[in-house]
DNA sequence: CTCCCATAG
DNA sequence: TTTTGCTATGGGAGG
């Protein structure tokens, strides 16, 4: 027997942020309840409970709240749109014959502990549904936990059973209590100990098992440094957060038993008319309320559980037969690290490849499997690609990759592991190898088990995600865009970029020089020496010491940063001198040093390009970053000299003109616009003419930087505050420039309002090819958050489609270079330039083509620009 | 680890 | 009324 109970105000919290808000004509919200009900119906379905009840929190102070005054003070309000719910959501559960437990005094998470220990004292099974964390502690053999999530409106469960939980937190789900004493948790109040966070929480627990046991061992010897300290400090605190968060199990429920919430049919009448009153059609149907012969509701078949088959390792002999048997086929692959091992998931049949048993034959059948007549699915199609290009073998042949597939669904999230994936998609827990060690699987057995089920998850993964992607309308970014772009990026990370490791040399050891000196004047004119690097120690020296007036401040202090500074510039004679000496530090340190430690043998820097990272679909350089070496200053373009060209080659190097305000023009339809570009002039120049209200001719250098800043600061959702501090004019004067801004090319002002609009109602705002980035907070009730969201979604459109643009533009050039036979290769993208590496003699014909590739990338209302340029270094051809 | 500051588009 | 410019990566300091 199951009971299945539901945290009544934490699924309906997250049912009203999830879902868009909706409204009965006459004003009553109903986005709540609705998404509260859907919740419900799916995890009625997947868990199939012979009783079913809802806990809710009542108002007032509770219990826990009286033993400590800070306790809940953030959670009071609620918003107006939801409270208005609440009363009813309780009505339509009554309608549903459902039982609602609430403590006068008592949070709902008491009152589910305490159902949830009753019920095991019964002999029954308990299931909690929540969106928050704080419940897992209750998991045990009797006991899980469906928690909730919604991300970009869809919402999905994550079953956590005693297993599940220690796989992911790697002890017991009772030392959650534990956890939360020592790293407190600021959303309930729990203050923990002040300076320890999740890391150091985790690792203490995995060492000391408990609080106590933390306690019990606390000693110099076994925390190091100021752990010690902090944790001696923070005794009295842990224990009380220990009792703040530990969720009581005595909540007086009266004589309550699992049975008493035993299902029941659902009182029709009453249902049909709530329903009637929320304007819920569809669910007056799905209830079959109108029927008059109540029908059970059809339920899901149960999913069957993956069958688990002995993998075959074919050898030399086997496998060109097996091989043969793949064509036409879709097999899903994971490969390791040092592509040694390949595990081949045909749905259902495990095949590993080994180069060990393989010896000759391991070449020959990647070439076979890669050779494009296979249909492969894989998690990091760019990384895959990479090491067979690497080795010289083909790579054809990949049709999906489900980590590109879950950044389209959700650029924000960050992490794409397969495992996590898994668990989101499949709701299955794949095997890590440290736990299967732990287990006493010898670790190359335990390799390939973990890679054989990551396989199988990308084979189950595959239709989960491809229809995910066809839903938001995103397959086409994957399949057309992403994907195939994989291959460049390879390409590309493989080249490399010739850098004159001599010439770096010799600037690194001159800018050493330079920065003793000026270190020097720093440290007379502060009158001793300290380190100019630390915020905190320069700070007390400015503002302290030297008693110059501090601008703004810092969390942690008084600010330095170069706009601080430059308002102090005349001050005193130590400010440019600190100003210079940032600039040196910064080039030594990361471009001078930094790229010198980077260096191949072969003289070539590889980056890595990230695919996956960033919100609005930009690529991103790591590893080195090649995407911020200097420029705008004298000195620090100097590092752009030494990225070389081989022997014989040269540079061509693409850039578009304004593209991002180009792609903003069309996207907002903005016809006057529109004409300063398809005049042909300068644009800033123009819309100085067009703010100012003068003509064309008459507009001043100090006019265009003006109009130079608004543009800019247009694409980014600029205040009039910012814009005043940027180019110095009052506050009353930026409104004035941004008014007219807006006046003047009033499209772009009916865009932003637009877009904003349709993001807080969908929740998200998309590029001109429909990648898609979530912005929830844009109905944030804090307004700093609401803002910052606001101006995400005005930018995001924006410089996504830009990055749209340059990815097609990227695949345009590679086909064109490859079509006409030219050796030249693209070796680096920054956002909206384009580097390729040629011989001399193919300068000419490769600038016009990867020009004419850039332009023709997209058709827009307004002209596509790109100038290219051919030199003997990064310096010269830009 | 987190903050601050620098670099780029 | 709040606050006050988007997207990234990396080095150094200090807790």
């Amino acid at each position: 027997m199951k009971l299945m109970i539901l945290d009544g105000n934490s699924v309906i919290n997250r049912a009203f942020f999830g879902v868009r808000l909706l409204s009965t004509a006459d004003g009553l919200y109903t986005n709540a309840i609705f998404g509260f009900l859907n919740v419900l119906e799916r995890m009625r379905a997947q868990e199939q409970p012979d009783a079913l009840c809802v806990a809710f929190d009542l108002h007032g102070p509770t219990f826990r709240h009286l033993r400590y005054d800070g306790y809940k003070a953030t959670r009071h309000g609620m918003p107006e749109e939801l409270a208005m719910q609440m009363p009813v959501m309780k009505d339509v559960l009554r309608a549903m014959n459902i039982p609602i437990y609430a403590c006068q005094g008592w949070e709902a998470d008491d009152v589910i502990g305490t159902v949830a220990r009753r019920c095991g004292a019964e002999g029954w099974d308990c299931v909690i549904v929540t969106g928050d964390r704080d419940s897992l502690q209750l998991v045990d053999e009797r006991v899980s936990v469906k928690l909730v999530v919604t991300k970009g409106g869809q919402t999905n469960a994550t079953l956590y059973t005693p297993q599940v939980f220690e796989a992911e937190y790697g002890f017991e789900p009772i030392r959650l209590i534990d956890l939360k004493a020592l790293m407190g948790d600021s959303s309930d109040n729990i203050p923990g100990v002040a300076g320890i966070g999740p890391k150091t929480a985790t690792d203490l627990l995995l060492r000391f098992g408990t609080l106590d046991g933390v306690y019990a061992h606390l000693s110099r010897e076994n925390m190091k440094g100021k752990l010690y300290d902090k944790l001696e400090a923070g005794k009295d605190s842990a224990y009380l957060s220990y009792e703040l968060a530990t969720i009581r199990t005595d909540a007086p429920i009266g004589d309550f038993a699992p049975e008493d919430a035993r299902i029941r049919e659902p009182d029709r009448r009453a249902l049909y008319d709530l329903f009637l009153r929320l304007n819920f059609v569809k669910l007056i149907d799905k209830y079959r309320l109108r029927a008059p012969e109540p029908e059970q509701l059809p339920l899901a078949p149960p999913t069957p559980a993956a069958e688990t088959v002995a993998a075959t390792a074919p050898d030399a002999g086997t496998v060109p037969a097996w091989l043969d048997s793949l064509r036409g086929k879709t097999v899903a692959v994971r490969a390791d690290e040092g592509l040694e091992t390949l595990a081949v998931d045909e749905g259902g049949r495990m095949t590993v490849l080994r180069r060990e048993t393989l010896g000759n034959a391991w070449e020959t059948s990647l070439n076979a499997l890669f050779s494009g007549s296979v249909s492969i699915l894989t998690h990091g199609a760019k990384e895959l690609q990479r090491r067979l290009l690497e080795r010289g073998l083909a790579c054809e042949g990949i049709v999906f990759d489900t980590e590109l597939a879950a950044y389209l669904l959700d650029s924000a999230r960050g992490k794409y592991e397969l495992a996590q994936l898994a668990v989101e998609y499949l709701h299955a827990q794949l095997p890590e190898a440290k736990t299967l060690a732990s287990q006493g699987v010898p670790a190359d057995q335990a390799a390939g088990a973990v890679l054989e089920a990551e396989a199988s998850a990308i084979f189950a993964l595959h239709p989960v995600l491809d229809a995910a992607l066809r839903e938001i309308g995103c397959e086409k970014l994957l399949y057309e865009m992403d994907l195939p772009l994989c291959r460049v990026l390879a390409e590309m990370e493989i080249a490399g970029v010739l850098v004159d490791a001599d010439a770096l040399h010799r600037f690194d050891e001159m800018l050493r020089g330079r920065i003793a000196d000026c270190q020097r004047e720093i440290y007379r004119f502060a009158g001793g020496e300290f380190n100019v690097n630390s915020p905190k120690q320069l700070g007390e020296v400015l503002f302290e010491k030297l008693s110059l007036p501090a601008g703004k401040k810092t969390k942690t202090g008084y600010s330095t940063n170069v706009d601080v500074l430059e308002k102090l510039r005349d001050k005193h004679p130590i400010i440019p001198e600190i100003m210079t000496f940032r600039t040196l530090t910064k080039l030594q340190a990361t471009y001078a040093e930094g790229l010198l430690k980077v260096i191949g043998p072969d003289g070539r820097v590889r980056t890595t390009f990230q695919n996956t990272v960033t919100a609005t679909g930009r690529l991103s350089s790591t590893d080195p970053n090649l995407q911020n070496i200097p420029v705008r200053t004298d000195l620090g373009a100097e590092i752009r000299k030494m990225f070389v060209p081989a022997p014989g080659m040269v540079f061509v190097d693409a850039d578009y003109s304004q593209i991002e305000l180009r792609v903003l023009s069309h996207m907002a339809d903005d016809k006057a616009m529109q004409d300063a570009f398809n005049s042909g002039s300068d644009i800033h120049r123009v819309t100085a003419s067009q703010v100012f209200g003068v003509p064309f001719e008459e507009v001043t250098a100090q006019m265009r930087r003006s109009a130079k800043a608004v543009n800019f600061g247009i694409v980014y959702g600029i205040s009039e505050f910012s814009l005043s501090e940027d180019i110095g004019v009052s506050r009353q004067e930026a409104k004035r420039y941004i008014d007219s801004y807006l006046e003047k090319y009033h499209g772009i002002r009916d865009f932003m309002t637009a877009v904003v609009e349709n993001g807080t109602r969908d929740g998200w705002v998309a590029t001109l090819y429909g990648r898609r980035r979530y912005l929830p907070d844009l109905k944030s009730s804090k307004y700093m958050v609401r803002e910052a969201a606001r101006r995400m979604a005005m930018n995001a459109p924006i410089q996504g489609t830009a990055a749209d643009i340059i990815k097609l533009a990227m695949l345009r050039v590679r086909e064109a270079l490859k079509a006409s036979g030219l050796k030249a290769k693209l070796v680096l993208q920054v956002h909206d330039e384009l580097i390729v590496e040629c011989p001399e003699a193919e300068a000419g014909t490769v600038q016009a083509l990867v020009a004419r590739e850039m332009e023709q990338a997209a058709s827009l209302a307004v002209p596509l620009t790109a100038e290219a340029k051919t030199g003997r270094s990064w310096y010269e051809a830009k």
